[in-house]
DNA sequence: AGCAGCATTTGATTTGCATCAAGAAGTCAT
DNA sequence: ATGACTTCTTGATGCAAATCAAATGCTGCT
C-alpha cells in the first residue's frame, strides 16, 4: 500500500470530476485545473476539517466520507446549516471574512481535495468557464439555502422530514447510488437541528412513516417502500 | 429636471460606491468599474425587479429604496427569504441556472443599477480585487443564510424579532441613518414570513416589547427605547 | 465477551404558537 | 371628504411539537 502523497493529486483523472469541475474544458485547459489542487487531506470520522474563527485560505472538495457543517450562537446553541457528500465543495462560507463562519466536521472517515483560494482565483481569471462554475457554485449554495429557509419557516415535521429524504435520495443517485436505500451517516439529533425539530419528532415521525408503508427503518438504514408517497408529503400543504 | 438616462453612469463618483464596490482601487481601475454598470432602472412600489423563472442576465445593485425577495414552494406558499437595502446586490440566486429562483419586489420606489453579469465576470478577470470582492458577496449571502436557518430552527419567537429589529438597525445604521428609530417598509405578514411565524404573533411580540418599554411602535414607525433589554433577548436561550 | 456510554424509541404531559374571529386603525381612490 | 379595502391589534381556543421520562438497542473499548 502506497501513501497517498506520493501519487500526482490529479483532477484531469479524478472520476469526481463531473461533479466538481465544469464540463467542456479543452485538455489544456484540463492540465491547468492540476494546479488547483495542493494536497489531499484525511480526515477521520468525528474529526475537523475545519473550524469556526480558524483562518480561511482553502476550499475543499470532497473525494470520500460525509460531512455536516454547523454554526454555534453565541449562547451556544448549534445549528447543523448542511450535510455534505463527494464531490461537493465545502469551505465557501470563510471567503467573506477570511475566517470560517462554521464548523466541519466528518461523519465518516473521509479524504478531501485542499485547494487554495488563491489557485482557485487565480485560474478562475485565466479559465472564464472555471469561473462561471465557482459562481454558479456559490450561487446554488444560495439557493438550496433558500429552500431550507422555506422548509423551517413553513413546513410541518413530516414534510420537513420527506424533503430531507427526497433529497438525500436525489444526491445520491446522481452519484450512482440506489434511489430506494440509503444509509443515514447522522444521528437523528443532527436530522433534527438540520431541520428545525427535535430528536424524538424526529424518530416518531421515521416510525409514522414506517407504520404507513411508505419506509422501512432500521436504524440507520433506510429503505424506500413508496417513492411516490414521500412526494406527496413533500409537496402537501396543510390542506 | 433632466432624464435619468442622460447622466453618464458613473460608480467612480457614486456615493454608495464603499457599500457596494471594493476598497482601494486605483484611479484607473475605478474608470475601469464604470463600465460594469449598463444602466439604470426605476422600480415603482409592489413593482417586480424579477421573477422566479426570468432569464438571468444581469445583477443589481440598489441604489434607492429597499425590496423582499421571496420564494414561492409549489403548492403555492410563499417564503420572504430577505429584506434589501441601498448598497446591496440582487440577484446572486439566478447564476446557477440562468433562471432566476425568486421573486424581486420593491417595498417602495426604488432605483437599481443594471449590471450585466458577463462584464461582472470580465472586469473580475482583469481586476483581482473585483473579482474578490464578487466572491466576499456571494458569501456573506451564504453567511446570512446560515444565521437565517439559524434564527427559524432554534429561536422562539422574541427572539427571532429582536434579532430582526438589531439587523435592520445595524445596517440602517451602516447607511448612516439613527441606530434608535426605523420605519419599517415591510407588513407585518411580509416580516413574520421572513422569520417564520404569523403575521398575529409579529403583531403580539410587538406588543409585548411595547408593554415591557423596549420599544415605542406605532404603525410602521418604530423608536428603540432599550436596546440593550433587545440583545439580551436575542441573545437569551431558553433559560 | 462484557460493560459503559450513546443513540433510539415510545409514552405522558405541557406549551408556544397557529388558527379562528371580530373590531379598530390606517390608506387609497374617486 | 367618503367609502372600500388593506393592515393591524387583540381575544378565545386548539393543536403540533417540545419537554420530561424511562426503557431498550447499539457500538466501541479493554
Amino acid at each position: 500500500m502506497q501513501a497517498e502523497s506520493s501519487f500526482k493529486v490529479a483532477c484531469s483523472n479524478c472520476n469526481l470530476r463531473e461533479l466538481c469541475l465544469p464540463i467542456g474544458l479543452s485538455t489544456e485547459e484540463m492540465t491547468q485545473l492540476d494546479g488547483m489542487v495542493a494536497t489531499r487531506k484525511k480526515i477521520k470520522q468525528g474529526g475537523h476539517l475545519y473550524s469556526s474563527g480558524d483562518a480561511f485560505t482553502t476550499l475543499y472538495a470532497i473525494r470520500t466520507g460525509f460531512f455536516k457543517t454547523c454554526v454555534v450562537s453565541e449562547d451556544g446553541r448549534e445549528q447543523v446549516t448542511g450535510f455534505q457528500m463527494a464531490g461537493e465543495i465545502m469551505g465557501l462560507d470563510g471567503i467573506v471574512s477570511d475566517k470560517h463562519n462554521c464548523n466541519a466536521i466528518a461523519l465518516e472517515d473521509a479524504e478531501v481535495c485542499v485547494m487554495p483560494f488563491n489557485h482557485v482565483e487565480d485560474l478562475s481569471r485565466q479559465i472564464p468557464m472555471l469561473q462561471r462554475h465557482v459562481h454558479k457554485i456559490m450561487s446554488r449554495e444560495i439557493v438550496r439555502e433558500n429552500g431550507v429557509m422555506m422548509l423551517l419557516a413553513n413546513m410541518r415535521a413530516e414534510e420537513r422530514l420527506a424533503a430531507f429524504l427526497l433529497n438525500l435520495l436525489q444526491r445520491l443517485h446522481a452519484r450512482g447510488y440506489s434511489k430506494s436505500e440509503l444509509i443515514l451517516r447522522m444521528t437523528r439529533e443532527e436530522i433534527g437541528s438540520y431541520l428545525g425539530m427535535k430528536l424524538e419528532t424526529v424518530s416518531r415521525t421515521f416510525s409514522k412513516f414506517s407504520d404507513e408503508g411508505i419506509i422501512e427503518v432500521k436504524q440507520k438504514n433506510i429503505r424506500i417502500l413508496d417513492h411516490e408517497k414521500l412526494k406527496t408529503i413533500f409537496n402537501s400543504s396543510t390542506c
